[in-house]
RNA sequence: GAGCCGUUAGCUCAGCCGGUAGAGCAACUGCCUUUUAAGCAGUGGGUCGUGGGUUCGAGUCCCACACGGCUCACCA
């Protein structure tokens, strides 16, 4: 089977070293790709196995356990010397030393393991377990057998691989170099499971809704467009699934949830990747109040499920995630830290930008007045901010969907939830007026924004159907995971995070 | 999209005022039968991100580009 190497030797000295290695397992009539391998036991099992056989004998025994097992794993370290080696494996429940004797596993045996084995190929062993002088579990190997080669080396086993842009592409890389990294992702994985616990226990029921949608919406975003060939059709990747599941509250679906990939077509930051994993739900008959304690206490029952305590650290900061969390008006937050009252010029952009400016305040100018209290919020209230706290009662003219305030016309009964100088999620009483609806999005159409709402007739129409009075919820999952892993980069909670393509 | 910083062996990093490229780990060859960042002796391994330029001579200086990181801008 005569096969063209050269694409393979372009790797290096030590690619080149490992290809030839193959033929020698060939020779020997050896799979070096065998299509499965003996494996009773896990590391982890293997060692547990062993201390309760130890626990199980009588103090004052001289006795040792006698106990074979069947590990398999990728081969991470080694200390060779002479005639016997200690190696470490490595599999999804952990680590295992294994010790290779030459007069227990024969000449042959023996020298083909130093010979033809490298670090980072999948072996499987058998042997009978005992504890070193050190006193580590340790298997004592009387065969083995390779389960898959490895023709590229790992990366150096005590700095780990640093190189950010390797990790990213190559995360494979990653987490077999680095365990915290893998602890992170175990986390997350942790983190959206105490979720779904804690939203199917209130009673939601988890839905799956249109990731490719005619009309976008649910957001203030650019969405990505693609193309459906047989319908020949225009189609937008969600920017939000919150339309279509207040659809399914119109249906009687009174607490529902769905957990998923949004997409905007927006910069890359170190808080943004272009999809990323929102949870959005809907509640029947609560309003944004409720949801608010819906959100302090989901978020500190996940912080309890994964770490135990609802105290964290994050970017060198204690953060106390305890409910009830802290609330604060928005209009009083942006008096407090800048001195402006922003009623005095409602709704005039021109003057609440005036006043930004004679106080020397760093805001960048915005379109409408909303958005400049949006991003006075942004630059004046979100930084000071450890501790979570909601900050309520939002302008009008950026919360097309949110129900209006019965006592102030000019705000929305709205709140963003902020911990650690994140947002990490938005919510508010759900605007369920079908003729109200339509003007909001009529007066978004008025604006140039970019971002601005498109109007969609099918879902006024679904609220002309009749929606309960409801308070909504979005969640940015990755900003949950963030804050309850102490990573500063989104690229951290995300195994794949989007790259510029190379060359 | 803008500013700053980075890119040298498989990995982690040195490389001064421009003078033929270095270490540790990994690899290879010996020695070594309880080690765990094992140890000892020796050897090999480089398009210095890419392309131009300056210079007798460029990893080093200049310009452009690529990729990445951070900060900013937009958003969750």
């Amino acid at each position: 089977m005569e096969q063209d190497l050269s694409y393979f030797k372009n790797f290096g000295e030590q690619v080149e070293q490992r290809i030839s290695k193959l033929d020698n397992f060939a020779q020997r009539n050896q799979p070096a790709y065998p299509p499965r391998v003996i494996r009773n036991h896990t590391a982890a099992e293997a060692i547990k196995m062993f201390e309760e056989a130890e626990a199980a004998l009588p103090e004052d025994s001289e006795e040792k356990p006698q106990l074979s097992v069947e590990v398999a794993g990728r081969w991470v370290a080694v200390r060779i010397m002479g005639k016997s080696a200690f190696a470490h494996i490595e599999d999804g429940s952990g680590r295992l030393q294994i010790y290779l004797k030459k007069n227990e596993l024969g000449t042959e045996l023996y020298d083909v393991f130093k010979k033809d084995f490298d670090l980072g190929d999948f072996v499987a062993v058998q042997g009978y377990l005992f504890r070193t002088r050190t006193g580590e579990v340790t298997v004592q190997v009387d065969n083995y057998q390779l389960a898959s080669k490895a023709l590229h080396p790992l990366p150096e086993k005590w700095h780990g691989l640093k190189d950010v842009e390797t990790r990213y592409r190559q995360r494979y890389l990653d987490l077999v170099a680095n365990p915290e990294v893998r602890d992170i992702f175990r986390k997350r994985s942790r983190v959206i499971s105490a979720m779904r616990k804690y939203l199917d226990g209130e009673g939601f029921l988890e839905v799956e809704t249109p990731a490719l949608q005619p009309i976008y919406g649910g957001a203030m975003a650019r969405p990505f467009t693609t193309h459906h060939n047989a319908l020949d059709m225009e189609l937008f990747l969600r920017i939000s699934d919150e339309l279509y599941l207040k659809r399914l509250i119109v249906g009687g679906i009174d607490k529902v949830y769905e957990i998923c990939k949004d997409f905007r077509n927006e910069g890359i930051s170190t808080k943004h990747n272009p999809e990323f994993t929102m949870m959005e739900c809907y509640w029947a008959y609560a309003d944004y109040q409720d949801v608010m304690v819906l959100v302090e206490n989901m978020i500190a029952f996940i912080a309890q499920e994964v770490l135990g305590t609802t105290k964290v650290v994050f970017n060198g900061q204690a953060v106390d995630l305890t409910p009830p969390w802290k609330r604060l008006n928005l209009a009083e937050g942006i008096k407090e830290q800048t001195g402006i009252d922003i009623f005095d010029t409602y709704p005039d952009v021109k003057a609440l930008w005036a006043e930004c400016q004679q106080r020397k305040l760093d805001v960048s100018p915005q379109p409408t007045w909303g958005k400049l209290v949006d991003e006075l919020l942004g630059e004046y209230l979100e930084p000071t901010i450890v501790d979570p706290v909601f900050i309520h009662t939002f302008p009008l003219d950026i919360s097309p969907l949110s129900k209006q305030s019965p006592d102030d016309p000019r705000v929305v009964e709205r709140f963003e939830a902020f911990v650690a100088g994140m947002e990490i999620g938005n919510a508010y009483s759900e605007l369920n007026d079908p003729i109200a609806q339509r003007r909001r999005f009529i007066d978004q159409q008025q604006t140039t924004d970019e971002e601005a709402h498109v109007m969609d007739d099918d879902y006024v129409i679904a609220l002309m159907q009749g929606m309960p009075p409801t308070g909504g919820l979005g969640i940015g999952v990755d900003r949950v995971v963030m804050l309850l892993t102490d990573q500063q980069s989104i690229r951290e909670v995300i195994l794949f995070p989007h790259m510029r393509a190379r060359e």
